[in-house]
DNA sequence: CTTGATTCCGTACTATGGTACGGAACTTAG
DNA sequence: CTAAGTTCCGTACCATAGTACGGAATCAAG
């Protein structure tokens, strides 16, 4: 039975941010013996399902409906989430490429020559 | 000579938005004849710019730097700036791919069965 | 037992990039 | 000329994901 600081730091979170989750809805608020909260493996267990979610992109939102399903057990909705989050990634990831590739291009153009205005600023021009 | 509503629907902006570019310094906010201040093709252009460096992924801070640059031609730090956005980009698109592969993954397994729990639950707990 | 750390709780503040609102003055279309 | 639409300006508000603060109470270490 952890303490609000021990459990925010098994979860490699702060404090503060254990309490926004709290607010949020996403972690249950314990009773307190004592004054105390205490937080047990099924608290640090949601925890770092909210974080391992949060890496792979999902809102805190999206997060919420994950942990409502996570007892409902609703496969095909866990699936539907899935997918638009996947299609989500793909347009981000094209997005980045693409920019990432204008900017190498300009990168490069302007290392080549000191005369004239950097392509860098200019292409964002016009 | 465009008025601040022609300006931001030629920029492809709301007229909010320009005003809040003009508090962040990134437009200037130009005189005023008879009360109605006018904006001319350089105003365009570098509401533009910033519309294009944003979309590069440059941050409103970052974009600030771009345009004073843009009066300095201090080439080098633009190619500083463009390769630290570079690897930024790098770093993210490697984030958001493998985020993607492992929600791919999770989709698919949970496709294959409806006994059990669902991977994409699972997969985020313990 | 005392001192320093931690907890609790509400509220306020941060950053980022905007969006909305209200009222007065001014412009534009019919 | 009148009515509707714009502009100006300051201020407040939105979402997202936290972070900070203050004061009282309680816990842990020496």
């Amino acid at each position: 039975m952890l303490s609000i600081g021990k459990f925010a730091a098994a979860g490699g979170v702060g404090v503060e941010t254990v309490r926004y989750y709290q607010r949020k809805g996403l972690l249950a608020v314990p009773d307190a013996r004592d004054g105390i909260r205490r937080y047990d493996a099924n608290d640090l267990r949601r925890l770092r399902f909210i974080r391992k979610a949060q890496a792979a992109g999902f809102t805190l939102a999206e997060i919420s409906e994950l942990l409502a399903l996570d007892a409902s057990r609703d496969r095909s909705r866990a699936r539907q989430l899935a997918s638009t989050r996947i299609r989500a990634l793909d347009d981000k990831i094209d997005e980045l490429q693409r920019a990432r590739q204008a900017l190498t291009r300009l990168a490069t153009e302007c290392a080549q020559g000191d005369h004239g205005p950097c392509p860098i600023l200019e292409a964002f021009e016009v």
